[in-house]
DNA sequence: CGCGTTTGACCGGCGC
DNA sequence: GCGCCGGTCAAACGCG
């Protein structure tokens, strides 16, 4: 299913495929694992160091004074330590949760008053001004056909000059829906052991849940990224069942179907972007019915979480229907695109659809920057700055993975890093064994990035 | 020979 | 009703 793959599209004898998680030069920086799990669980494999190296003292002192009620007692005392430990973190956990919630009500407040001062063109455009030069919000809707097909062949016409060198870092647009999570977001999610953590995500869930019952259609998501191979690697098995030809497009459109689990709804299609063929359209519908590698997890997890970020963001302090349907008239006219340079809302399609444009990474550490200074208010609530950290320098700017630059962009969100927390959690319990079956792309991955790419983000769910 | 891709046929939605 | 179009099916094909 793989070789096929150059053959979908003329243009590169190279590198049969392209990697999320690989760097687009894998050069340079050693680390660039996305690896959230590895420095919480470095975290606790220091607290657990420490905790052995008290228990040895603790007990030679013991020994020293042969008593094994002092024994007894110091381990209690150890005990309580590592129950109180817990229990700061717990707390900071629940404390972070609310902080999340407020800043969200806040946000939602920032949102409204700014989008009512500085709505732009009724095109929907918009220019964030947080951004910055070189930052635009773009509507990437190709994918979807829609009733204002026309409008939006002119928008695209006009906008994907992004494919041009700099444009949009990162934009995240998605359309207004009823719903994120149609049923499972990720069964791994499921059956991972539990930690308290858990148990809150678990209900995080759920609650997305109950909304996502409510919906009717599957959630789109659309990632667009630079790259000359056929297909990114995803973490998943795809097999291909059918080509056509967009219509304004002289590249065809592949769909793909995942193939990991017989009973599994997801697609995708695959598509290059008319005017800038090194860019590449994937669109996934549909959620997976079965765990997913770490690579695939993150991925779906990322995009899930992002677009619970945005519709949480657009439903926030309101019932979903309502405000749901107030987004969709609002966001087509360019009313409700968020105040982030990397999201925004569109209601042009009648598929929701989130959309990840991952073009241009290399200008993700200045556009983060901006993000953050443009979010300082929110991230105040963030007692640790939900983290990322790029490399003491940012890399040299073609270096950073995709991946990475979406967690990270999107990371600076509050609401956001909640949901991924949750997304996060529920992986945590996956051994590192699994992660090397990610071979994602499958079989085939040649080119490939065998191994999640190293990333220097870090992501702290304390 | 099994499996995945290829590719034209087919289907349903939508606009005219 | 007709044609267009996006999406899917499935027989044929190719590869290991
Ligand atoms: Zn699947």
């Amino acid at each position: 299913m793989y070789n096929n793959i150059s053959q979908d599209h003329l243009m590169d004898p190279k590198p049969p495929e392209m990697t999320f998680f690989r760097l687009e030069s894998a050069d340079t920086t050693p680390i660039r694992e996305l690896d959230f799990f590895s420095g919480h669980n470095r975290h606790r494999e220091a607290t657990a160091a420490a905790v052995a190296v008290d228990d040895e003292n603790s007990s030679s002192s013991a020994l020293g004074s042969s008593g094994t009620t002092n024994i007894d007692l110091i381990m209690l005392q150890d005990e309580l330590k590592l129950v109180k430990e817990e229990n700061w973190r717990l707390r900071s956990m629940l404390d972070q949760l609310r902080r999340n919630y407020t800043a969200l009500q806040t946000q939602f407040q920032v949102i409204h008053q700014r989008d009512h001062p500085r709505q732009e063109h009724k095109d929907g455009k918009i220019i964030s001004s947080v951004a910055g030069p070189g930052l635009q919000l773009l509507d990437h809707q190709f994918m979807e056909p829609g009733p204002s097909g026309l409008k939006r062949k002119i928008r695209s016409s006009r906008y994907t000059e992004d494919d041009g060198e700099q444009s949009s870092p990162l934009n995240l647009t998605t359309s207004t829906t009823p719903t994120i999570f149609p049923s499972h977001p990720t069964d791994c999610s499921a059956d991972q052991p539990s930690s308290s953590m858990e148990e809150k995500t678990k209900a995080i869930k759920e609650d997305a849940n109950a909304d996502t019952e409510l919906s009717y259609r599957k959630t789109r998501v659309s990632v667009r990224a630079r790259s000359d191979a056929p297909m990114i690697s995803d973490g998943c098995q795809w097999r291909k069942y059918g080509q056509k030809m967009a219509k304004g497009n002289p590249c065809p459109r592949a769909y793909y179907r995942c193939t990991m689990s017989n009973d599994c709804p997801v697609r995708k299609q695959v598509q290059r972007c008319s005017n800038d063929k090194s860019v590449l359209v994937t669109t996934y519908e549909g959620i997976h019915k079965h765990p997913l590698p770490p690579a695939a997890t993150v991925m779906a997890n990322t995009t899930t979480a992002a677009a619970a970020m945005l519709l949480s963001g657009s439903t926030t302090g309101n019932t979903h229907h309502s405000s749901s349907s107030l987004m969709a008239s609002a966001s087509g006219t360019g009313l409700m695109h968020m105040h982030y340079p990397f999201a925004s809302l569109s209601a042009l399609t009648p598929i929701p659809t989130v959309t990840l444009d991952l073009t241009n990474p290399s200008d993700t550490p200045y556009s983060l920057q901006h993000q953050l200074s443009s979010l300082s208010t929110c991230n105040l609530f963030l007692p640790q700055p939900s983290l990322i950290q790029f490399g003491p320098q940012p890399p040299p700017p073609q270096s950073s993975s995709v991946m990475e630059t979406v967690t990270a962009a999107i990371a600076t969100h509050p609401n956001f890093t909640t949901a991924l927390a949750a997304a996060i959690s529920s992986m945590m319990g996956v051994t590192s064994g699994f992660a090397n079956g990610e071979g994602g792309g499958g079989t085939a991955k040649s080119s490939g990035s065998p191994r999640l790419a190293k990333s220097c983000t870090t992501f702290s769910v304390n």
